[in-house]
DNA sequence: TTTTAAAAGCGACTATGTCGCATTACTGGG
DNA sequence: CCCAGTAATGCGACATAGTCGCTTTTAAAA
């Protein structure tokens, strides 16, 4: 199973990386040159996921955005920093801001997900 | 507008009472002995979250869970707790933990969703 | 009991995301 | 440089979640 380059690949991350935000699949169909399939786009963004290149969050709306994941392979502490989710302009941000939490004995954590909902910056 | 007492209310919270943890529309409409329309479970469940009696979360899984609302109006920092979804059991559950942020400036957040996802105690 | 408006039922519709299968096209080996 | 093996893509179908408009029912006040 070793991955291959192509085409396709490259332009998703390119959208991706030139939007420097999280993107869900229709946004980044939509600001993406060549016409590429639904299936196909999800599948190149679940194996950059699997690849550590991008992570994945789900917002309110139930969607799945994906983001650039900048040094969370480094720290072992994958991901675990807030989004930001702006009502108006719709786009999805990571946040510097580490996540911090204890739970109950017992209990044990494989993926978090943290989404802070409003206006951002720009927007208000 | 305003409510009214109806059998359809009374059985949802019903079992979302007795069940004590947060549940989907279809899981609910799974353990509700009267037949209920799915379109109806989501109109009750959205009036109660808009009256305080439940609020939504929203899993990895992109589906909407409600949960009963256990003092989250007397202190207005609504909701601000953490969820943990097993994936396992896949039931989801309101923790104690009060979610900590801090944003940038000029940053309004309106609503907040922090779920981690693992295994729970019961399952491990 | 009558009235009226909230609530429920029903059907249709819109995504979002996944899957199976046939086809295409990278890439390494000769 | 070409060929074979297999990863990747396209396409269609499918499943599910959630919403909406419209009609009918029904809770509750007059």
């Amino acid at each position: 199973m070793k991955r291959r380059n192509t085409p396709t690949k490259e332009a998703v991350l390119s959208v991706i990386t030139k939007a420097g935000q999280a993107m869900s699949q229709d946004a980044i169909e939509g600001e993406i040159s060549i016409d590429i399939n639904r299936a196909t786009i999800y599948r190149v963004l679940n194996r950059f996921c699997e690849d550590g290149v991008l992570h994945k969050v789900i917002a309110e709306d139930g969607k799945q955005y994906f983001a650039l994941c900048d040094g969370c392979d480094e720290t072992h502490q994958k991901h675990q920093h807030f989004h930001f989710k702006c009502t108006v302009c719709e786009t999805l941000e990571c946040l510097p801001n580490e996540v911090k939490f204890s739970i109950p004995n017992g209990y044990h954590v494989e993926d978090v997900n943290c989404v802070l909902t409003g206006v951002c910056k720009k927007c208000s």
